[in-house]
DNA sequence: GCCATAAACGACCGGTCGTGCTTTTTTGTC
DNA sequence: GACAAAAAAGCACGACCGGTCGTTTATGGC
């Protein structure tokens, strides 16, 4: 009972370290196997198809992202600091560990924006559920009489750009300003209305 | 002589086609082959190999860039109006045509973040003159006494990120309100430092 | 119209892909 | 230690991949 789980556990993890780096859909059960030391039937049999090892992979992604990010952010005051926090751990996420590693959900959001299926599907909850939060946690901040909605949702659309173009900055381009870059930008989208 | 260079053109154009759905690595030689009714190796025999294929369609690629995008930008007043039309002409560009096509270099730039090679050079080459061109326009703004190179290279960083996160938007979250969103955020921009 | 040459073709190579099937090994329980 | 169940392995399949041949067809300059 608790070997297969194990086992299983260690092929999520692997994928999603092949899947930072080729894509969802670059995944190669071969290449897994050999990795883990496992026939490839041998692993192939805990996911019935690749499909639904794509769609652990990203189920695992979702919670360390919520462990490591989406937590730590909820647990500071609400306002501002709250919005840093995640915009912080946010950046964390996205250099990885060590060194750039990258975000899954970045590399899969190119994947899939235009290729129909319950990966994609998946994908984009696991996105709305992030802006959505985003958005919400914006409303607290002080915005000069705007509509709270619509604020929110402005605010979560630059907040979402400056870690994209953080990510592009850092590893594509590897530009060591990067983080200092979006940390200004930042706190100008902060207090923007404030001031 | 024209003959080949006709079929050749009609490649890289097909080969473009696919690459920004599928990636610059997803590119089939017998898919494109077949959709172009020629044989795979009558068609392989134009480029030596599939990376110069690659290679030729991001040339294509930054061409197409530059025509539609970077030219109507020079064509317009230093300052403000030129940065807007740039910014305007790039979401043209990632919207696509008819509807949300996408764009090669957003896609390929996640492939590529962490594959060594010809390609991803030529790549990071395309990005790097397109964000230089972004800062140098960026310095003709009214901006407050700041620094101008730092002032520059800030309001890319910030550009690039509003059209990234549009493209998300856009494409795989289905928001019919991201453009509204990109353009508010860019006025915003623009005016930082001039209000 | 000749003829060199460019362009396209069809067959095929070794390799990898995801996915079945059957068999063997390991595991946990009584 | 026997035994059922779970886990892993072995093997094979059809499809597709990029790439290489030798050959045939079309083209353009003279």
């Amino acid at each position: 009972m608790g070997k297969g789980a194990a086992t299983r556990e260690a092929v999520i993890d692997e994928a999603l370290r092949q899947a930072v780096a080729l894509g969802l859909e670059g995944i190669s059960l071969g290449g897994l196997a050999e990795n883990l030391k496992l026939s490839k039937s041998g692993l192939f049999a805990h996911f019935r198809s690749k499909e639904a090892l794509q769609l652990a992979v990203l189920d695992e992604a979702a919670a360390r992202f919520r462990q490591r990010v989406v937590e730590p952010g909820l647990a500071s005051p609400r306002g501002a600091p709250r919005l840093r926090t995640l915009f912080e751990r946010w950046l964390d996420w996205i250099a990885g560990e060590p060194c750039m590693g990258g975000c899954v959900f970045a590399v899969a959001s190119q994947e899939y924006d235009d290729r129909p299926g319950p990966v994609r599907d998946r994908l984009v909850a696991v996105q709305n559920e992030w802006h959505e939060l985003l958005a919400r946690v914006a409303t607290d901040l002080p915005k000069d009489g705007k509509a709270p909605v619509a604020f929110g949702r402005q605010v979560a659309f630059e907040f979402v750009g400056l870690g994209l173009s953080f990510q592009l900055h850092g590893k594509l381009m590897n530009r060591r300003d990067a983080r200092e870059r979006a940390e200004e930008a930042f706190e100008r989208l902060v207090q923007e209305a404030a001031g």
